[in-house]
DNA sequence: TATTGTTATACTCTATAACTATA
DNA sequence: TATAGTTATAGAGTATAACAATA
């Protein structure tokens, strides 16, 4: 049926996939864990970026940090907020902005789940090794800043989608 | 707000935030050329799973080795039949299995999409590193087949998604 | 009675566009 | 006019359970 052979790397090389697999195991891990405290993979994301930040986030950088999307993190924010779990103050000297924290009881949450957090952690740490684990997440940051833009091919052909 | 500290390694060292963000760097070269053959993500998974087979592949296996469930390898395989990208043939001795196969539609896609998709994967080599990758992905194979379950703790409490 | 696969359901995210308010 | 953020909309995946057909 596929009697000429298709030049393509095999999916065992494929990048994509085994960056899918490699988070599909870690997050197995945390999931149960989420679940018990009813929040998603990307709620999850968003508090532990607030948790983790210094200065107060806005939205958009918010968005960034966490991969999500604006619309994304509109709602998440919404349904955080509507368990205050964080709270908003609009900046200053600019209406259309603002930052975004912890509640108290978002931080209390945080706190709440970080120790299981830590101990799946090292367990992963256990079993990869730490040192090699640190070097892995070295890569990945490398990998991940590869400022790459799409083949100019796949820019601006609004036909594309159509 | 904040006040007391958050015991818990920051969002920078967080392994599943590595893999994704290094995994949408990834990816955002690719999707665009998806996008032009009106495919998902999830569906060039199926189709190159199916390309790079040499044994006739079940559901079941389908869902695993594309990490995908089976209720949306179900759908994501009536939608590929209904565009005759696939096909599906019952198996002899038993009437409840069958084998997913790509037509020579699908392989023809396949082949058409290959070349771009190699392009891009060699841009990512030029840029990182062709020996540095290999090795990259070594180890996320490896850490993806760590085989470690959930904490106890995490699991059989039933009432823990209510 | 167990297993393969599909269907049903509820929820969420993705992606894009349109819109509001503000600058 | 441009920007920050929200809302609207369409489409799809996730996850679980229930179900049908078959073994």
């Amino acid at each position: 049926m596929t009697a000429e052979p298709i030049p393509m790397r095999s999916f065992r090389q494929s990048l994509p996939m085994a960056l899918l697999e490699a988070r599909e195991m870690a997050m197995r891990l945390f999931r149960p864990m989420l679940a018990r405290h009813d929040l998603t993979e990307q709620q999850w994301r968003v508090l532990r970026a607030l948790a983790a930040t210094d200065v107060p986030l806005e939205v958009g950088p918010l968005a960034q940090q966490t991969s999500l999307l604006a619309p994304s993190v509109s709602r998440i924010l919404a349904n955080l907020e509507a368990r205050h779990l964080i709270g908003r103050r609009t900046v200053e000297h600019d209406q259309r902005r603002s930052t975004i924290s912890l509640t108290d009881a978002g931080a209390d949450l945080v706190r709440t789940i970080a120790p299981s957090s830590e101990a799946t952690y090292n367990r992963i740490e256990e079993h990869f090794g730490a040192d090699r684990l640190s070097r892995l997440l070295e890569e990945l940051h490398d990998l991940a800043s590869l400022e790459l833009e799409p083949d100019a091919h796949d820019v601006g052909t609004s036909e594309g989608a159509a």
